[in-house]
DNA sequence: GCGCATTGATGGCTGC
DNA sequence: GCAGCCATCAATGCGC
């Protein structure tokens, strides 16, 4: 088989998702953006992670994950 | 800070944070999918990560080891 | 002033530096240590993690974070 | 998984990644400490950071380097 | 006080 | 199928 046509078949894919790996570069920088926006506003931008996360999970893990905190918490004696 | 939280205002913020992130997703998606097609054509995924993680830092990575023999002359105290 | 010195100086700075750095990554590894015993006692590590965090802090700052985290989700219409 | 928790027992654990964590915390203190001292002597803390990085990577990285051709040349099906 | 850089934590992938 | 490794992402701390 011919060895440049591989090499070039390579060079291909590296390309490719070198173009990608920049798209997603610049939507990361988007998001960062949006993030100052909202701190300039008066949000925390912290929470606002938060919630973000929180919103991605569905309701009954989130509500299990309290549940074992708590559980822990109890345990060492803190006080929730 | 101003703790007055204008609901509409924090909502549209978080779901262009959400749409971005979706995004952000499908490029990522893509790139996945790239890895899985140049598998498929024999190449070794983990070795091209490589090769993309290198050509994306090469260009400073000679300018730094050079700078390095400065920094120490620097740090002694001689300007170079 | 004499240039071999000062080098022996830096030297010096650097290698004890060195040394406070090793020291400080087998702590690392303790905990790390720790936490794999302790998942395999049946413990969640991550959320051990989270009572840590938490028992560092006052109690009001953690009030208040959760009071501000509260007053988000409802601005977005969750249900927390 | 076993969710009884046995509330000595992951206290005890807590415990012990509390005081670790506090030992790290002091080695890091040391550390800022003869950062400081290295200021006062007149160096520069930046430069010398930088140093202390490339020292801790250096070695393998020439290897490296040396090693992406042959990365190169297997990925195009070529075993070295 | 803000932005940057480093470090630590989480989740995904690979090998056993 | 699980544990270890690697890559990504969030968070804290440092410097400007």
């Amino acid at each position: 088989m011919d060895e440049s046509v591989q090499s070039n078949q390579l060079k291909s894919f590296i390309e490719r998702i070198e173009r990608l790996e920049e798209e997603k570069s610049n939507v990361s920088s988007d998001i960062k953006e949006v993030y100052s926006e909202l701190k300039g506003a008066g949000y925390d931008p912290k929470t606002v992670r938060k919630v973000i996360s929180i919103r991605k999970k569905d309701p009954n893990e989130h509500k299990e994950e309290e549940a074992i905190l708590d559980l822990y918490l109890q345990a060492v004696g803190e006080t929730a």
